[in-house]
DNA sequence: TTGAATT
């Protein structure tokens, strides 16, 4: 029955059940069959199970039903079961076949944000056995924090192998200029490791570092596609109904705009921006590779995400807000962050919003720098 | 008076 598809896994690399990216036979088999299907630029993923001999893919547990349940990951948002099937289908018969969803945006789940439509799949497909579900393995991921820009997957692997079984590693990176961000994951085959390497290294200074690094579990991936999804629904109204900031600001032309965020000496133009915004290395203010960041300062000590959503929601796609607070007091520090898509709505919104008067106070908002309080 | 980071 299954024989050819057992066939297929046959060739991802054994050994270990560790996910691992496998580009082969089947991506060619979906360009060809997927290629007239609709194509959106939607980021992500999912992860979706199939199996050619097991009804369940979250019951069982033997090494067999391993061979032949597969997980399937960086699936576009918009695939269909059906072409999930038809694309697999074509390798060797399907048992059962699931694209796992979240229950309240149905957003595909899984990991990696990684743009592509139906023709890109190569660039981000991730076929892997998929592991029986057991509660000895669940809650094995742990979230890593703090560590050193120039640790590697390989050596971050090192740091935690000593407590068990690593099935996954990551460290992410800056999307444009490829610099570990300081952050990773670290997933184990079982959770009593994940604890052992939490009580073991969390708070602890790796070899040579000079910082300790911070170890935890890790959220649940879809609990941000969830977040970032909703907030775009509350979003979407001010935009279709544009209040008196955004009016205002839709009167300033484009050519005063820098000026205002920049200085009148500036020397660039949005054009010019907007040409390097893909190069490496280049110091523009703000920009952090995945948006414009905008520094808003002086906010209440009780001020909370959902006033900076309004404030800038209706000024164009704003991806991220975040308030920083006291990590004892919760109480906001006195400023927060906007990650804003495309700088000529960031500009508006900056030279509107900067000495806006909010409740009894008035906010200087700009573009981030690279400001540290010490030294 | 310029963070945290959640694939």
């Amino acid at each position: 029955m299954a024989v050819r598809l057992c066939d297929v896994a046959s060739l991802l690399r054994s050994g270990s059940w560790a996910a691992e990216p496998w580009t082969g036979q089947v991506i060619a088999a979906m360009e060809t069959q997927l290629s007239n299907g609709p194509t959106c630029n939607n980021t992500s993923n999912g992860p979706s199970t199939i199996s050619n001999n097991c009804s369940s893919p979250v019951e069982s547990g033997s090494i067999e039903d391993s061979k032949t349940n597969l997980i399937v990951n960086y699936l576009p948002q918009n695939m269909t079961q059906e072409e999930l099937k038809s694309l697999f289908g074509s390798i060797g018969e399907i048992e059962s076949c699931k694209l796992v969803r979240d229950k309240i945006t149905a957003a595909l789940l899984g990991h990696g944000a990684s743009p592509g439509t139906l023709t890109d799949l190569h660039l981000s497909l991730q076929v892997s056995y998929a592991r029986p579900s057991s509660a000895s393995i669940r809650d094995a991921n742990l979230y890593v924090s703090g560590l050193p820009k120039t640790m590697t997957q390989k050596e971050l692997e090192q740091l935690f192998s000593q407590y068990g079984r690593i099935i996954t590693s990551r460290i992410l990176v800056d999307q444009v200029t490829g610099v570990s961000r300081g952050v990773g994951f670290i997933r184990f085959d079982r959770r009593i490791e994940a604890e052992e390497a939490i009580k073991g290294l969390n708070c602890q200074k790796p070899p040579g570092a000079t910082e300790p690094i911070t170890v935890k579990f890790a959220n649940n991936p879809s609990q941000k596609t969830s977040q970032a999804l909703l907030s775009q629904l509350y979003q979407s109204p001010n935009r279709r109904y544009p209040g008196p900031l955004a009016q205002q600001a839709q009167r300033f032309r484009l050519d005063n705009l820098l000026n205002m965020a920049y200085g009148v000496k500036s020397r660039f133009s949005p054009m010019a921006i907007d040409g390097v915004t893909s190069l490496a290395g280049i110091n523009i203010p703000g920009h952090a590779g995945t948006g414009w960041c905008i520094f808003v300062y002086n906010l209440a000590p009780d001020a909370d995400e959902s006033i900076l959503w309004q404030m800038f929601g209706p000024f164009g796609a704003v991806t991220n807000v975040k308030v920083i607070r006291d990590f004892n007091t919760s109480k906001c520090k006195g400023f927060g962050f906007v990650t804003m898509t495309n700088y000529d709505e960031a500009a508006v919104a900056i030279a509107s919003l900067n000495g806006y008067r909010l409740g009894d106070r008035v906010l200087q908002v700009s573009f981030k720098t690279n400001k540290t309080h010490k030294a």
